[in-house]
RNA sequence: GGAUCGGUAGUUCAGUUGGUUAGAAUGCCGCCCUGUCACGGCGGAGGUCGCGGGUUCGAGUCCCGUCCGGACCGCCA
């Protein structure tokens, strides 16, 4: 027997057993002929300490950090007691120990506060992992897991494994192929998601399924993107678009409840993606703080529903707006007093390559005292923009963006996409500036209707402006029930970027949803295509021909004709979720051996080169392209 | 593919306008210490300033290239 006892679980009560408690060495602390040694594990840490004999032992052969210690002795109260930690009231007088490993000094601190680097910790992530901090939030993960786990075995879904090695269909992520050595020449892939195994299996019958599954796609990462990810996967038979929502949201709630003893008791809003755009300028809101858009001036066929307001800026002869395709405002509150430097930085900030913005305009709308403090007594609205703007269409301006005394209007002009993401993009910072993204504050929102396609330019421009559908969720989407006459009775081809615009399908919406959490894409969904006429339409539309239908997708297609049931489904991030629910911004922190930002392990040191004779297993020789 | 920040002791970092022997903290090693828990005191070792080239009397510092790492845009059905 290694241990009686773990190092969190020994109290006062203990206090006169005998123990044997076995761990890492966390510090060592000698006074003269006593040491005391803080022994580490799992669950926690318990101090030991070595009286006069076994101090001489220790002065022959000391211990050091992160040494194995297996210890036998006495629990005693301690004289001097510890509140900070569990067992800080009492102390094993050790009686004997054995050290059952050694260790190397360790390349950083095993501490809450360790002074390593992310590079020398992903290095040694094994060590990284003893620390408090990262066994936090392995704890969360798992308790995630569970809860998910839990809630979806109490209302009737199996969990069901699928297959890793698959074919490569890439529609919308790069596959990452392995080579079939007993198949030469031929390559499986990993699933980029189990979508059409869920599909499948409802055919099967298993109409509530779910999988916690890794899925893969070869693309650049990102702090809250890894090249190999989990998914809470699941699908449903016989449901429309409420079941699924009712039934998603549930447990998420129950995941709150759970793992953040959260009650979370209010309705989930919804809001349509046109909403979200409009509202918002991004397709995964955070509402947990206002900041709304004020659309001034847009494209009539990017919100076919909503109302111009141009003429609050026209007429004056600014070319920047003029010239604009899109105006957008927000008002942010309690800023109008922000100094040159302070909108100069916003300046700054909004012209950086990644933003893309050629400028800024702002609109400090000034409290009376403000005012008057500047000398400008009774001048309300102070812009950069006052050689073309009087007081009095200033006025309006704010009115329209809903401003506040007080509130700094700022003013993004451009192309529609890219000044809706910079809008979009400014709202955050400035709410981050604000402190208006509170970890601790959770919002869920579904975001619906998304669009069923979006046009994609052909990479090649000499190919005359034609482009094509691409599916914006994925090809087993289902359109709106009321869309789908539309979709089988139309023909799916486009010609030009400029009719693209006019065709019957660029209005479809889809039957999707995503679930929103704090401004983050926790889950997404659909409800899926489950007949073949409809499928091979939609396969159409995205340029596939017949025959590579049958070729990519025969399986599905041939499976639809044996009684499909109606069904939909949806998978959640859970690596993401992980994270937003500890309070982080990389999921890194949540994965237990995560890949870098160039989709290396720099602990195996992977991917690398393989033998020649594995080459020659597999038939196949190496020749870079560059 | 693009743009951006960084790389100096085991680790985290400082290093002025290009100028003497490149510093601090922590860790490590040695000695001292019977109530510490971020123990304390004294002493010591530890550096190819990522790599290559250039400018210069002189480069950690300036220039070019390259490699590695971080966050980002494109990309992520």
């Amino acid at each position: 027997m290694y241990r009686s006892h773990t190092c969190g679980e020994l109290r006062s009560t203990h206090a006169g057993s005998s123990v044997t408690l076995a761990g890492w060495v966390q510090t060592v602390r000698k006074f003269g002929s006593i040491t005391f040694v803080d022994l580490r594990d799992r669950y926690g840490i318990t101090q030991l300490l070595f009286g006069e004999e076994l101090n001489k032992v220790l002065d022959e052969n000391p211990l050091g950090r992160e040494f194995v210690l297996q210890a036998t002795g006495t629990v005693s109260e301690r004289s001097n007691k510890n509140a900070n930690i569990a067992t800080g009231n009492v102390e094993i007088l050790v009686q004997s120990f054995t050290v059952l490993n050694k260790s190397a000094v360790p390349p950083f601190t095993i501490q809450d506060d360790t002074d390593g680097g992310d590079d020398v910790r992903m290095k040694y992530r094994f060590l990284d992992l003893r620390r408090n901090a990262v066994k936090k939030n392995m704890e969360l993960r798992y308790a995630v897991s569970r809860a998910a786990r839990n809630y979806l075995h109490n209302n009737g879904f199996m969990d069901i494994e699928t297959p890793f090695l698959i074919k490569s269909t890439p529609e919308g992520a790069r596959d990452f192929v392995v080579p079939s050595r007993m198949n030469p020449g031929q390559f499986y892939a990993l699933p980029q998601s189990p979508q059409t195994f869920k599909q499948l299996l409802m055919i099967s019958g298993y109409d509530r399924y779910y999988q916690i599954v890794k899925c893969f796609r070869d693309e650049d990462l990102r702090a809250d993107r890894q090249p190999e990810f989990t998914q809470i996967d699941c699908e449903m038979a016989f449901v429309e678009q409420e079941d699924i929502l009712n039934m998603f949201e549930g447990m998420v709630k129950a995941i709150f409840k759970d793992v953040k003893n959260i009650g979370y008791t209010e309705v989930v809003q919804r809001m349509s993606w046109e909403e979200a755009m409009w509202q918002y300028g991004n397709d995964k809101p955070d509402i947990r703080f206002d900041l709304k858009i004020c659309n001034i001036k847009f494209p009539a066929h990017t919100f076919p529903t909503k109302q111009n307001q141009s003429a609050l800026i026209d007429g004056v002869d600014f070319k920047v707006f003029d010239e604009a395709e899109t105006v957008v405002a927000i008002a942010v509150p309690g800023c109008s007093e922000y100094s040159r430097k302070q909108t100069d930085e916003l300046t700054e900030w909004v012209k950086r390559p990644q933003i893309g913005m050629k400028g800024l305009v702002f609109i400090k709308y000034l409290s009376a005292e403000a005012s008057a403090k500047e000398g400008n007594a009774g001048l309300t609205f102070k812009s950069s923009v006052d050689k073309f703007y009087s007081e009095e269409k200033l006025k309006a301006i704010a009115a329209a963006a809903n401003a506040k005394a007080g509130d700094l209007i700022l003013i993004l002009a451009g192309a529609e996409e890219r000044t809706r993401k910079a809008i979009s993009d400014l709202r955050m910072y400035m709410a981050d500036k604000l402190g208006l993204r509170k970890a601790d504050d959770f919002k869920l929102l579904w975001v619906l209707d998304f669009p069923l396609f979006e046009y994609a330019e052909e990479d090649n421009p000499a190919s005359g402006g034609a482009g094509r559908w691409v599916a914006r969720h994925h090809p087993f989407t289902s359109p709106k029930p009321d869309q789908i006459a539309t979709m089988i009775n139309n023909n799916p081809v486009i010609e030009n970027a400029a009719e693209y615009l006019k065709h019957p399908y660029a209005g479809i919406k889809a039957n999707a949803y995503d679930m929103v959490l704090n401004g983050n894409e926790i889950g997404g969904g659909s409800i899926r295509i489950y007949q073949r006429e409809l499928q091979e339409k939609m396969f159409a539309a995205l340029g596939m021909d017949a025959e590579e239908q049958q070729h990519k997708f025969g399986f599905l297609l041939g499976a639809f004709e044996y009684g499909a049931p109606p069904h939909g489904g949806i998978a959640f991030g859970f690596d993401r979720l992980c994270a937003i629910l500890g309070g982080s911004e990389s999921i890194r922190d949540f994965i237990a051996f995560p890949k870098n930002n160039s989709g290396r392990d720099v602990m195996l040191d992977a991917p690398s080169t393989i033998d020649d004779k594995q080459f020659d297993e597999l038939q196949i020789k190496l020749d870079l392209k560059s």
